[in-house]
DNA sequence: TCTTAAAAGGTGATTTATGCCAAATCTTGA
DNA sequence: TCAAGATTTGGCATAAATCACCTTTTAAGA
């Protein structure tokens, strides 16, 4: 884990409430000039504190009107070669969130389609194929609350 | 919903892998001109298909070693008004994402803190005083697979 | 086909990004 | 404590991007 001063985190915060805020505007908020806060950016990208830039969607506004959290169980012989089934998970774009998780379910995935129809498709045609899974439980979201907030970052 | 054709379509599939992308860039990928390319994407950001642009930021990296998903049962009498329990977990920053969920809990919400220790005192300061709320059941996420992926978009 | 509305394309002034260099600050070891 | 070395900051110049304004093109309806 690198180093990360007050000047790291204050960019970090910046440009997880505006990732497209210029970078004279990222320095001032910091307190830097330009040049510094350009270097510490970078310096962050290439270290891979900042994995990349996204615009934050509106699912409903694109026609993605149906969120559901999936856990799947893994049988007891496929859990130590469990990669091939996460690069699976990887792979699959309806797939926007993938954890291995504690408790019942082994893992639980984040799936946003159009709608139920699209989604008994994705799970027929891609879920339930893959090798090793012995159960699948799908929970629908009836409401989407709160998506992709900015994570609260420990101060320094 | 607004018409979205396949320029808007392919602006915001350019957005979500590099939302700092320049507009002569992304002008470029989609075929248009900087002019009309840039005016689509204001229109975007202002009709609200575009929420914003964040940082995608390794958890890891800063420190945020622990995502729970949390199950929160809430009481049979306090189901109508839930809209305050829905505006707290709104506010908490711990919370990146929360739903309402149809089958056993009735929310899902996703937080992500630094450790075991910061988890606890998250639970018991802030869950648990919530009013209303029945049972609440932690998920911890043994291995993060896959977070913050761009969304698959409806082709037109 | 003609008219009109909407969207695309071009242009130029202003702002921003970014490499380079000097100044300032911080570190480390004697 | 002090000085040498290393790191970081700040300023500057140039190339690039943004964005408002205007013209041209495309599309639709009568």
């Amino acid at each position: 884990m690198p180093n990360l001063d007050k000047f790291d985190i204050g960019i970090l915060e910046a440009l997880q409430e505006d990732a497209r805020a210029t970078n004279v505007e990222i320095a001032e908020r910091v307190n830097l000039s330009p040049s510094p806060c350009l270097r510490r950016i970078r310096n962050l990208e290439k270290s891979g504190v900042i994995r990349g830039y996204r615009a934050d969607i509106d699912r409903k506004e694109v026609g993605l009107g149906l969120t559901v959290f999936v856990e799947i169980k893994v049988g007891q012989h496929s859990r130590e070669n469990s990669d091939a089934q996460q690069a699976a998970l990887i792979a699959m774009p309806e797939v926007t969130g993938a954890f291995l998780i504690s408790g019942t379910a082994d893992f639980l995935a984040e799936v946003v389609v159009e709608d139920l129809s699209v989604y008994e498709r994705f799970l027929t045609e891609k879920l339930l194929v893959l090798p090793g899974i012995s159960d699948i439980r799908s929970n629908f979201a009836i409401r989407t609350i709160k998506t992709g907030s900015p994570l609260k970052l420990p101060q320094r």
